[in-house]
DNA sequence: TGCCCCATGAAGAAAGGTCATCAGGTTACG
DNA sequence: CGTAACCTGATGACCTTTCTTCATGGGGCA
């Protein structure tokens, strides 16, 4: 099957008898050209269903208007939601938008920069692997001045932009809300260490844990890595300890959906033996039983908001400087947690 | 912000004092080079981070190796998986996708198509919103030689290769098992009628209903616009019908999901008051409580299918010949449908 | 009435970066 | 000395945009 031949501009120009850069000037509504003339080249492009050759006007305006956006994995309905907002709002703008998945591996996070690199995209939007622990990839994007910016799991020794949740907040409200409820031992399972939001969300668990005088027990902080099997790893950690918290809080929804999967047959009680909260607000985390205390974090609004502010610094309209933009959550209590 | 410039043949050619060909013919490993010379440019090249521009590469070889894909709604589960077959195969291949979503508009899906056809796609693959029920943008695609295949929402007459799932037998069976099951009055609540998959599962309904010598009644036929809202409606007007069914068969999950957070807190109960099935196995659908019985569609199979049917036809190892790639679904009986 | 100048509309060339092809130069062998 | 092979350079092509130059017509002035 061979790629049928599209219409250029020099068949119309030989059509009408006209030069290319005449064909060019009436497509794109220059002044300095007759009406009669521009009418009869619009008609004929149009008769002849003319689209412009992106590569061709990209290559000699140096701009593709278009973004590379790489999220860890794409069924993931968090990065899908983003992925939603950012497409709306760069298409609102001019700009198309070429998305891949790193599939959660630091190799094909790399692989997908060189290429979207090379197909010259005006910037890029990332969000890290759990796998990435080394960001030499990302200096040298910066380096070579490629525009960038990062989202949701991000870096903060990079200096680039970056929008994320406030990640901290979050976790010390549904830690605190656990405790309030009358959790004593407080669980925190964990993403992997190096990814920034393990981080952030451990330092509201320990912010909690703190201000209600509570000194941490290493015991009571697991690390997932954040595959299925993993998680139901550590809920028979959890099933089996010798002193069994009585709250959970998981990093990301999906360890708590997980986990009650491997919980509801052992019989063990949510939120009467062990209260659980995720963190995330996924689709099924509303409709299971009991439905899931959450936090509630809007990829869409996150997208929007990371898609626009990298435009405005392609476009001039903000300054180059790095800044850090941080979304609020929202605590959204549900009946896996006691209630106040 | 301007996008750092990316370094290019001309500039190794000027610092090696070869000429431009030379450096093509080194780097794309050329046996017409002396290997002393190749090596030195290939070091260069790595040096200077040299990376391909593949805006001039593609517009020199007429070839992008990019394929376009259009979803209806990229946070839907089912499509995200798709894309995941998609892109994995694509890149196995050496290829790239870029992925648009139609917002379930046939404005949208135009304004996509032009776009990627503008880009150069070697090729399309095409998922239709609920919206389009006019084809022309399709015969237009076909009429001018531009390769695309249609996968899950698809049209018949539209003469190019298509993957979908057996949508006929797998409502078949699940109409079937509501049947077995001791329901004697079963619905189906469909999507928009001219929607291929809307019409396939409603064929399935009915030969199922024939099979059992039941004969249709136009009222237990109900049409949602997939839309949540028009879900809930929907949920609302069978509640309050006179005579309720005793089985509801909705065309996807996500309407089955909507009726079951309508109805529970009227104290409908599932199965006992009305037996409820859906199509597709959301994530969702199998921690809803009861666990909705539905039917198994694997996105991400659907994905590889279809990336690797269209690439096989492009590359010349599959007939140009349309063929109708069909699915098998499963059945998957939850606690949403009675015990056998 | 003729000539010159200015304005308008268009053509042509070069540029963007890469690939493929042809021609030329040099060396070795018959 | 002639021919063939190897290696390399130069050039044109891909399609579009932008800039400079050219041609023509009309108006004004002598």
């Amino acid at each position: 099957m061979k790629k049928g031949h599209q219409v250029t501009m020099k068949e119309i120009a030989k059509k009408l008898g006209v030069s290319v850069s005449t064909i060019s000037r009436a497509l794109k509504d220059s002044p300095e050209l007759h009406p009669d003339t521009k009418k009869r080249i619009v008609e004929m492009a149009k008769e002849m269903n003319y689209q412009p050759n992106l590569l061709a006007q990209s290559l000699r305006i140096s701009r593709t208007n278009t973004l590379g956006v790489i999220v860890p994995e794409i069924t993931s309905h968090f990065f899908a939601s983003c992925i939603s907002g950012i497409q709306d709002y760069a298409n609102k703008r001019g700009y198309n938008v070429m998305i891949c998945q790193s599939n959660e591996t630091l190799e094909l996070e790399k692989a997908n920069i060189r290429t979207l690199v090379s197909s010259q995209v005006d910037g890029l939007l990332i969000s890290l692997s759990r796998e990435t622990n080394k960001y030499d990839h990302l200096l040298d994007l910066y380096n070579r001045e490629i525009p960038f910016l990062l989202f949701d799991r991000v870096n903060e020794d990079i200096p680039v932009s970056r929008v994320t949740f406030n990640d901290e907040g979050g976790a010390y409200q549904v830690t605190k809300h656990l405790l309030e409820t009358g959790c004593k031992r407080v669980m925190y399972v964990s993403g992997p260490e190096d990814l920034y939001i393990s981080k952030k969300r451990k330092e509201g668990y320990l912010h909690a844990l703190a201000e209600f005088g509570i000194t941490p027990d290493p015991e009571l902080v697991k690390i997932s890595d954040l595959t299925s099997e993993g998680n139901m790893k550590i809920a028979n950690e959890i099933a089996f300890m010798k002193q069994r918290p009585d709250g959970v809080f998981c990093m990301i929804d999906p360890i708590a959906l997980d986990l009650m999967f491997v919980w509801k047959p052992m019989g063990i009680k949510i939120p009467d033996d062990m209260a659980l909260a995720g963190f995330t607000n996924n689709p099924a985390s509303a409709v299971i039983e009991p439905p899931l205390t959450t936090v509630a974090q809007p990829g869409y609004e996150m997208g929007k908001l990371a898609v626009t502010h990298l435009l405005d610094q392609l476009e001039g309209q903000a300054s180059d400087d790095p800044i850090s933009i941080v979304l609020e959550t929202t605590l959204l209590p549900r009946q896996s947690t006691k209630a106040l």
